[in-house]
DNA sequence: CGAAAATTTGACATGACTCAACTGGAGTGG
DNA sequence: CCACTCCAGTTGAGTCATGTCAAATTTTCG
């Protein structure tokens, strides 16, 4: 694939959402800078500004917030066509309190806060697009902040390998853990009895 | 004060963040209808399509969901000048799985779906503000979520009183218990211990 | 005033954490 | 190709925060 095929790749994902024109495609497409990323390189880190929001063509990322005990706690792990970033920081120049790290070579297209203004003005439409995006994104928080609350650690598991099957031959045990809200120990003790 | 100021709330709320024309305040605010609420009434619940999204103009009310053990869990506190509704239900019509209370006395202007994909082709500059709202909701719940799974129950309670000092006063404790994702027995027993 | 609801207290159970030791596999360099 | 290291995962023992259930007390409100 080329640089064209992978933007396509992201202007079929927002026509498939809004129908947009020809020109307003290639509008989007020359917005948009490809970048490919290493194993274990850290497309935006915590403290810094984060400057960049990604829509993610190929590859396996987590977003992950280390706390002040130095714990590392996974907000979620992305997949092609998911959108991934720090939008607070993005929108407001403040420093990220978030990290992405790439976990499988990774394919995607970047924009950065002027330009993606600049792209907003000459393509209006795509406000309803991002509106949209980030709804489903508040949706799924809520859904997991609630199950996180309410359920156990067990049944949060069991309820992610159901969701993401496939996911364990993807990420590491111990950032399940973390994606889970426990640590790895317990993960391991608790997938033990799960076999019976 | 009268219809006309209430909504006058909301046009100046959102003349803040946007800069609208006399113009476009008029559809706005003859888009939404006031409605008065009364203290323990629900104004959508789990279960149905919710068909409200509110601007909070006066009152207080608390956003809840009833997990498939019967407890409750409540999502957020809604103030005056806030945005509440269960969006995903409010978009989709799907059967929404959140509840709306009020707990104080509440007036808010509530529009259905049909009325604001109307007010958003008229106006089109609110899918911004609308967008900025939502992004705002989600930062703030991901730093929620990342506080709920980082820090035990009482720097949760001592961070909420912090950061809403006076809701103790508003709202009743089991309900603050609720908000933190403990249980009452432990937050009662919590604040014992905190008082050395 | 009296009933119902909210809060507190007690006794005990349990899920998850902590810290430390051990195991096993993947990669590296001699 | 082996020895070595490094990291992920497992296991063990003890601790702690929070849950559970039941009873006592206080507050709220009709």
């Amino acid at each position: 694939m080329n640089e064209a095929d992978y933007k396509k790749v992201l202007t079929d994902y927002i026509d498939k959402r809004l129908n947009i024109s020809e020109e307003e495609k290639e509008i989007i497409a020359s917005s948009y800078t490809l970048k490919s990323f290493q194993k274990k390189e850290h497309i935006f880190s915590q403290g810094k500004p984060c400057s960049i929001e990604t829509f993610v063509v190929k590859g396996t990322l987590r977003l992950y917030h280390v706390d002040n005990k130095g714990q590392e706690h996974v907000l979620l792990f992305a997949f092609p066509e998911w959108w991934v970033g720090d939008m607070a920081s993005f929108n407001t120049g403040e420093p990220s309190s978030l990290n992405l790290q790439v976990l499988e070579e990774t394919i995607a297209l970047v924009i950065d806060p002027t330009e993606k203004e600049v792209l907003l003005k000459k393509v209006p439409k795509l406000e309803r697009l991002f509106r949209l995006m980030i709804q489903k994104n508040l949706s799924v928080l809520q859904k997991r902040f609630l199950l996180t609350i309410s359920a156990n650690a067990s049944y949060r598991y069991l309820e992610l390998i159901e969701r993401s099957p496939g996911i364990e031959q993807l990420v590491p045990q111990h950032q399940i853990a973390s994606y889970l809200g426990i640590h790895p120990e317990s993960l391991s003790r608790m997938k033990k009895q799960l076999l019976k």
